[in-house]
DNA sequence: CGAGAATCTTGACGTTGGAAAGAGGCGAGA
DNA sequence: TCTCGCCTCTTTCCAACGTCAAGATTCTCG
């Protein structure tokens, strides 16, 4: 709905404000901590403003949410598409990717997969993360072509799980509490690869 | 100002009545959802009373959390000992238990692995969170014995991560959307039994 | 240029978490 | 037995919250 215009409104693209100031707050003070008013602080305007962008608190979390996936996304393919290499290689990129992204934006992804945002199920949102679950299952499924539709679906179900579980225990310190950066890094790399290979021998 | 004499001016078992109240309140309304408020009025005292019993929200949500890790260790080791047979197996039934315990208070369990949680880090929930993380090495490791201490800790990454990560996913309505319960059932010991099959091999 | 729509502000209501002060119940020592 | 002091709970108050309603401002377009 927002266009360029010559001369900015009273705010001009409060909306496009509204969302940047709020994925900050979000990742500042995380899900309870998230407050309209903050957001409209942060925006320069009145508490009352962004009612007509947002329907209500919900509907702004739930934007933020269906951008995070859109960009999870992104991130995804980007990662998969540098992996130069086979099938596997891809899928591992891609699992790169996914980690990348929820390590940048730790309360985001958070927000993403909680179930929290789910309450407000836009039709935007269930569609952003449906696209993800695809870009998921793309990959498990290009990487052992011969395989029936069963052990497919069964290989993205595990491939799916150790990617999100490994990262989600990761920002949650359950796993390598007082490990270095490059500690973990490997330690994902590691998962990632023990992940492809299992994938790839169910294949065969 | 005569008071009624149904229920004592001291309450007696308030603490344990707000957790729960709290803990039904926690899966009625979801995190966001849950006010120290209602909790009092559940358990029928004034909106005052947890104050002296809980320092703040997030100490009474911090309880919360720390019971369900106690809860989750039970489980799991339930699970694993109704499970006869070799260390696969027990590690296996380590997973169905975690999985039972989840799909029985999701919002709980999002609780307890959400970063909302780990905001106010009690010694007593880092030790119960920790024992949980002990249970699933010590499983790992009883599994494939002989292999390197290496080996061994990316097997309990591995293993932790895909049961994790599934039944977040399946939780969050990520993993099979419309699947029957029995479905569900069938797709997660498939990943069990898949991740069981990678541990043992790794270790062998 | 003026009317109407879009955008934002101001003010209000009910609710929340928390602090402060007071009152009721209970045990220990006289 | 009585009383003092502590523990527990209530009452009252406050700032902040989300949301609604109404007013003000600015843009669009006839």
């Amino acid at each position: 709905m927002a266009r360029p215009r010559t001369q900015p409104y009273h705010h001009g693209q409060l909306r496009e404000a509204l969302t940047t100031a709020g994925r900050a707050l979000l990742e500042e003070k995380g899900i309870r901590g998230f407050t309209l008013r903050e957001c409209a602080r942060r925006a320069g305007v009145s508490h009352a403003a962004p009612a007509y962008h947002f329907a209500s608190i919900d509907d702004l979390l739930a934007a933020l949410a269906t951008r995070g996936f859109d960009e999870l996304a992104a991130a995804m393919t980007a990662e998969a598409d540098r992996a130069s290499g086979d099938a596997a290689g891809r899928l591992i990129g891609q699992g790169v990717g996914y980690m990348a992204f929820a390590a940048g934006n730790p309360a985001l992804f958070q927000l993403m997969f909680s179930r929290e945002a789910n309450r407000l199920e836009t039709a935007d949102l269930a569609a952003a993360a449906e696209a993800v679950r695809r870009l998921q299952a793309a990959a498990v499924e290009a990487a052992i072509p011969h395989a029936s539709g069963e052990i497919k679906q069964r290989m993205a179900d595990f491939a799916t799980a150790s990617v999100h579980g490994f990262i989600a225990l990761l920002l949650d310190g359950q796993i390598g509490g007082k490990d270095s950066s490059r500690a973990l890094k490997t330690r994902g790399l590691a998962l990632l690869s023990a992940m492809a290979e299992t994938v790839v021998r169910a294949g065969g």
